[in-house]
DNA sequence: CTGAAAGCGCTTACAG
DNA sequence: CTGAAAGCGCTTACAG
């Protein structure tokens, strides 16, 4: 029994309740509880509770009487109490690189979308590019109980990744692969870079400069790959002075395409693996003197919303971002569902080369 | 006691425990609690929790002997058992109208940041600009004991925020008021837009057009009377047909701004009031065949990242997102650590009016 | 159809 | 310094 020293009286409509207080949040002492919605409606707890989950029938009379309780008490049952008795939580987490790079809020659009129609709660994780940061969320989301997560990021070392899964936590992988350990749903890099270069060398232009993000974030290295093949297969030779490594909107890139401009390496065309390096490298050429397409065209990646309206529009590919993210979390909430692992799939969709004017 | 049939026995590193199954998860069955490790470590499920949390002294021989049974299970506590108990999760929500919008993976990256430094973990709500969307999240995240909730939404009509701070939950408002109520942080739109327009006033401008949003949307609305109380101070007069309204990234946009040239209404300078909108109307002037800045200047706001790399450079009001998202993170996790209601306090940051070459 | 009981995993007041 | 007990709010197997 507890004593009287650590009770307190609470009344609600009328009705008395005594709650231990012992050391709980005040906040917490007024919240409605399923205890109270019982006595109120004059029945038990599980009573109310079967009523709530209408998975057990209940007399409709009784019904009737546990709702209207419900109703004049404003009750909501604690999910937290709900998620440690049935051993899952509803909420599942994406966890990205940069919620600041354009890619990843599209992608988080369609994840939330789903989970929302499907009950489900999104915890959003920025790791900032630090595995540690990633390793410090999976720690803290086991912790708690997710029910599953989807991974954008694209370090290489993923053996965490790899864990998770076998620990018996369901796994998306977005926008990058695996091997075929792990559910994926991603693009062909390979395939889009390859179109992209190829669909420049078909239009005349010989010198293809590649504008390319750190070769450890595996995009990257499939649409260096890609990029490579295409000229193999069109019979140019690749060359090492047409290659800039530049890390996304970065000051010091400008200045790298504008050193290669001022070297005389004059390509004719700039492939750039994503939309902001594109836009960036027009404005090199543009200050450099040189006009777009006119003298060099420029291909991008991503058709971030910005990239029509730049000047000129700029051609690029476009990635199904949103449907990523709906995709991935179909599965995954599947996967909870099933409680099951199954052999992995590996989606791949499609992606469009928009043409605009910044390719002639 | 439970009978045989609903027992499965464990066996962990040579220990043998024995658990009520039941009907809970699969997944679960496997999970180390803090009865196995007391075993393990041969003392009482008391003592571990002691040793972990630190509050309690412990003795330095027992503490060794449970660090070591906790390495050895990989034990980790349950967060939602430890919630359910303490009635706190260390949880906040942060609810925007649309992750998509540049300013707000700003925004929530600052919030991120703090929470994580605080071992809060962040749960992000994209609202899609739909109140019934909002009012959904805000009654799962209630059972779900968030501890708090930061608030990027901009709807007027805001009650359910009012009854979700009065009843107990700490709220902090950002990029908007909601009067003196609510803590807030936000800019002074009012005084940014003020500057701006008052800028081109006294570098010669005297028709000078506005491409507004949506009146409902409070910055807006704010945005919209520094304008026309720059005007009005510096002795302009408004006029009704220098005032396009315009909904973001909207092909509509681009057609009004062509077709208020075409009509001949020729401003000489445009105050977007959001970067997109300004490159939109920088597009339209081109094409319609006149110069920015040389037939009529361009003032943005946002600063967003490719406002610097069109052509010519945008001319924008910085706003200082990131910081905007780290203060009120702050603001709500003291809220939260408090536990109770202070008078609240409504901080204003300063803005920027970047010029580059959109303006002459 | 319904209630009393047990238990999810944890933490602290209580009593040594 | 430590263990046994109680309880957070919920849900379902069990027994009527």
């Amino acid at each position: 029994m507890t004593s009287i020293v650590n009770c307190c009286i609470i009344e609600i409509n009328g009705i008395v309740f005594r709650k231990s207080r012992l050391w709980r949040l005040e906040r917490f002492d007024n919240m409605v509880t399923i205890k109270m919605v019982a006595k109120k409606a004059g029945v038990s707890p599980s009573t109310v509770s079967r009523t709530l989950s209408g998975k057990i029938p209940v007399a409709e009379s009784t019904r009737e009487k546990v709702l209207k309780a419900v109703k004049e008490l404003d009750y909501y049952p604690n999910t937290l109490a709900k998620g440690l008795k049935e051993g899952k939580t509803n909420t599942i987490a994406l966890i990205v690189p940069n919620i600041q790079n354009r890619v990843f809020p599209d992608i988080a659009k369609g994840v939330e979308d789903v989970a929302r129609k499907n009950e489900f709660t999104l915890i959003l994780c920025n790791t900032d590019e630090n595995i540690n940061v990633e390793l410090e969320y999976i720690d803290k989301l086991k912790k708690r109980w997710v029910d599953g997560f989807i991974f954008a990021t694209a370090v290489p070392e993923s053996n965490h990744i790899l864990k998770l899964k076998q620990s018996g936590f369901p796994v998306v992988l977005v926008v990058r692969t695996l091997g075929d350990k792990v559910d994926a749903v991603a693009v062909d890099n390979f395939k889009a870079s390859f179109d992209a270069v190829q669909y420049l060398i078909k239009t005349g232009h010989k010198r293809i400069a590649i504008i390319n993000g750190s070769l450890d974030v595996s995009v990257y290295n499939q649409r260096f790959e890609g990029y490579k093949a295409a000229l193999e297969q069109e019979g140019i030779e690749f060359r090492n002075e047409l290659v800039i490594q530049g890390d996304n909107i970065d000051n010091g890139l400008y200045s790298m395409v504008y050193s290669m401009l001022k070297r005389g390496i004059n390509p004719d065309a700039i492939f750039a693996t994503s939309d902001p390096k594109a836009i960036i490298a027009m404005k090199a050429i543009k200050d450099f003197g040189l006009k777009v397409p006119d003298h060099i065209s420029v291909v991008g990646f991503d058709n971030m919303d910005i990239s029509m309206l730049v000047d000129p529009p700029l051609t690029t590919i476009s990635q199904p971002l949103y449907e990523i993210g709906v995709l991935a979390a179909k599965k995954l909430i599947t996967m909870i569902k099933n409680k099951k692992q199954e052999e992995p799939i590996i989606d791949i969709l499609p992606t469009d080369l928009i043409i605009r004017k910044s390719t002639k």
